[in-house]
DNA sequence: CGGTATCCTTTACGATACTG
DNA sequence: CAGTATCGTAAAGGATACCG
């Protein structure tokens, strides 16, 4: 795995290094911060949902993506599948434990995005305005 | 703008909310977890840097695309680009105050994810060997 | 050094149709 | 209902060449 030495002397942690390349953490990353896989986290950290439900939820996603996206989470252990034996078919996502922990993170990151939004328009105003001639 | 009402009588508190297409906050958002804007971010945590340095650092990206990422941060008023005119051009990157907070968010769920991987891999495992055939 | 411009390939994504 | 399969388009991204 591509690690990171830590430079304390006979310490030899080893420990991921998500600025390499080919770092495997970069891959678990990008399925939680993806466009999809964000708002699902976040759906889900308020309670479980149905396919449908979820794809109501999450404005503008397409079964497919959706699909893939939960099927993303679900094998690296973020989403927990519940399918009953019914018919018509009911299919529950919830979050795992470890889903909560990270959906925790992302709900941060998207809240504190949210809640500074105004002052992002200023600065692209004034980026905007320096440029325009 | 995109808002979600609060259900309390009287409040009226106009807030974007990620979760309906179009929010704005959804581009901000994709600007910050997109895969170059995070690894920018937690590498501009540490200490400013310059371009080619940050392109050593950040490892796997292009120049094409770590220009393209470092606009769309300083745009959105997370990165303060400071170009010396002098010969040769020599061009400093940093955060900005707004920039750290993001920044600080962005790294407590990399952190998380790295020091999570093994956890997510025995997942994988699981998820994979339950479906061979 | 710190980028742009161009071209090209690959991936992401959406729409639609279909299935257990 | 909860998906999968197929197809077509659009966007992302890499390689290379070039410029102030």
């Amino acid at each position: 795995m591509d690690v990171r030495v830590s430079p304390e002397a006979g310490m030899r942690e080893l420990w991921p290094d998500v600025s390499r390349a080919g770092c495997p953490s970069r891959v678990v990353l990008e399925h939680v911060t993806s466009r999809w896989g964000v708002l699902v986290l976040i759906a889900l950290l308020g309670r479980s949902y149905r396919f449908s439900e979820l794809r109501r939820k999450v404005g503008g996603v397409s079964e497919k993506m959706l699909a893939q996206t939960l099927q993303a989470l679900e094998r690296d252990g973020f989403v927990h599948r519940d399918a009953k034996p019914v018919i018509p078919p009911r299919v529950d996502y919830s979050l795992t434990p470890m889903g909560h922990e990270v959906a925790g993170r992302v709900w941060e990151l998207t809240r504190w995005v949210e809640s500074s939004l105004d002052e992002v328009f200023e600065a692209r105003d004034a980026y905007d305005a320096a440029r325009e001639s």
